[in-house]
DNA sequence: CCTATTTTGTACCCATCGGTACAGAACCTC
DNA sequence: GAGGTTCTGTACCGATGGGTACAAAATAGG
């Protein structure tokens, strides 16, 4: 067992506190005295815990990958190009309904900009994106290979595209646009993806 | 003729170097010391001048619409739906080409999420972004009219969808797109906008 | 030249920033 | 209960944040 003084709050529950603030404001934009009083903890506590703030703001980023992006991964199992798309953007739409959830993603808005003491969770962020689009493409080669999409197709383009539109839809959610102005949105935007290769 | 002191710099010149460092590091990002060292003056030239560091940010709003964004001006411009489109694209990216702006739109990136203190110049770009989807709207409300998009489609879906690649490119530029990838990705979403009506 | 007017440079204001020292509180093992 | 260990609360640190007071400098009109 572990000995001294117990920890008086949850260590992950504490974290969802501190990715919402870091998700609605920025890294810039949020203070420790922001952190503080949304953990419901004080400074000791949170430097013992996870360090500075960067340390705080990358284990952020792992917990919205694992706990908030997860629909992510369900989508890449879909079974075609197709329905993997739509239930990317479906379930990145359906964040917006939780009121709890900032509006927005947290991959972009975190830190898509900053000042030059915080470029390094910029580049942490800009690399997270750029594993959700590898990610995209290695299933588009995948359907490429299933003839679940043509071969002419450029499946690091499309991915790309998918990534962009995932991002426009982020920003348009951050200005304030509602779930069905979204779904419409992503609706169109699947006219661009290629349709099952006839064979 | 004015009297007193003459100002000993460029209003319009010292501006655009404001705005270049609000675009970089966005509004919580960037300090008056960021600030009076780019723009090669100090801090109460800047006050007298400009007013405050937040009247200073909606002044470079203004002078990114007027002198970096013209492109989209020509873009409405455009004889049909589809041309403007890609106008407006190609000159979006057209942006990243010179080294002198940095990466993705001010619009987005000035002020996407900010701190309590910030929110008020959060929503005046969101308002600008704004302003460009209803723009779209109005344009396309005509072609619409003019037999050049088809009757069925909804304007205010399509603006939407088009502002929203556009802010996913800026996005895109600002995890260090190339000119080459963006342009690809511009030419996928091309293939939702729906052709000419046929007559 | 003298005065009125405006801008510039220095030097400073207080509030807040991220981060920490330190003592007391709360647990474990013995 | 004693001793060792870990966590919590207060109170503080130097640095930096946005913003300004004030005097010297530079012009125009007289």
């Amino acid at each position: 067992m572990q000995v001294g003084r117990p920890r008086g709050f949850d260590r992950d529950a504490a974290l969802d506190r501190a990715l919402r603030v870091f998700w609605q404001k920025g890294f810039d934009g949020t203070s420790l005295t922001d952190l503080t009083a949304a953990m419901g903890i004080n400074r000791p506590s949170l430097y013992a815990t996870y360090g500075d703030k960067e340390s705080l703001f990358r284990q952020a980023i792992e917990r919205y990958v694992q706990v908030v992006a997860c629909h992510v991964q369900g989508a890449l199992e879909q079974p075609t190009a197709r329905t993997v798309v739509e239930q990317l953007w479906r379930g990145s739409i359906e964040l917006v309904r939780n009121p709890e959830n900032p509006r927005g993603c947290f991959l972009v808005q975190g830190a898509l900009v900053c000042s030059d003491a915080a470029q390094s969770v910029q580049q942490a962020l800009a690399q997270q994106r750029l594993q959700g689009e590898l990610a995209l493409r290695q299933r588009f080669e995948r359907a490429v290979a299933e003839g679940d999409l043509p071969s002419e197709v450029s499946v690091t383009d499309l991915a790309r595209f998918v990534s962009t539109v995932s991002h426009g839809l982020a920003v348009q959610a951050a200005g304030g646009a509602t779930v069905a102005e979204l779904e419409a949105v992503a609706a169109l935007a699947m006219q661009a993806i290629p349709a099952a290769a006839s064979r």
